[in-house]
DNA sequence: AAGTCAATGAAAAAGATTCTCATTATTATT
DNA sequence: AATAATAATGAGAATCTTTTTCATTGACTT
């Protein structure tokens, strides 16, 4: 355990560490917290960096990105591809579900449906896929760019 | 026209790119031959700048990029952004449809569903978007990788 | 408390894409 | 066919995101 941090406050967070190999330390606890406490589910990795300086953490931009991608492999977050480059990261509650973007504000809204999930295995099957992954993202004006 | 390249030979795309509002040269004649006769549907820039040196072309990258850029905002070419980075492009022959790829030998295939696409609609609509655009990647071993 | 090995920060490197700018080529016009 | 106007090109520099390197620091086992 990091110098300087509690058992009681980062209980949850150490033990989901361990669980996957990795040794709690304070970055780790850091990029954790972010991703779970920011309003935006969404986060790149520049984003992550920047709310860790602006609580007056000093951890390396090469960092932040080592810990996602090891969060990555881990299943403690997914990363997804939107629209026009860099990656974005998002804690993995479990769950899968699909994107829809706002291509004025970046809002994101997340969506599962069951009738849109069978297709796609039908189809990968019909064409002799074993299904690893999928992604659906959809593109759009949310109500609020609407009327504008 | 450019210079060594006879109205016969180059008829349909050169119609092509006068409709888009682009000068006929012989970089952006070349490109589309590319696009059009390559074994392989999808692309990167590098795989066209790769193709046109292997021909004995002398065009550079920065041309590559920017005109499958020009033909991406004239409606010639789709661009995708597969999994792993980099984007790859397509002939734009009007029809929608979407893509899986092996996640081993990188092969693609092409498929188009009318309940998915049905769907997709109605939770753009349900989420209050006004839908843009959308992009359905699935990922997963194809047959011959199976049965390796 | 000490030793081992993993994790970190800083800087360099890498990979993909875009930009700059001097030169060249295309198109419209004589 | 020659000329002028302007857009397109090539080479390299620049940019942006992400990864790697390596010396130092820190977490965890004993
Ligand atoms: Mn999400
Ligand atoms: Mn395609
Ligand atoms: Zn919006
Ligand atoms: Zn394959």
């Amino acid at each position: 355990m990091p110098d300087g941090i509690t058992t009681g406050e980062y209980g949850l967070e150490s033990s989901e560490l361990r669980k996957a190999g990795l040794k709690v330390t304070l970055p780790r606890m850091k990029i954790l917290d972010i991703l779970e406490a920011s309003s935006s589910r969404h986060q790149s990795a520049e984003d992550v960096y920047k709310a860790l300086l602006e609580e007056g953490e000093d951890i390396g931009l090469a960092t932040v990105y080592r810990v996602l991608t090891q969060f990555e492999s881990a299943g403690i977050v997914k990363r997804h591809h939107f629209e026009g480059g860099h990656s974005v990261f998002e804690l993995d509650e479990g769950g899968h579900h699909d994107h829809i973007v706002c291509v004025k504000c970046a809002r994101v809204d997340e969506f599962v449906d069951e009738t849109i999930e069978q297709r796609q295995k039908a189809i990968a099957s019909e064409l002799g896929y074993e299904m690893t992954d999928h992604c659906l993202y959809m593109y759009g004006i949310c109500k609020n760019c609407q009327s504008e």
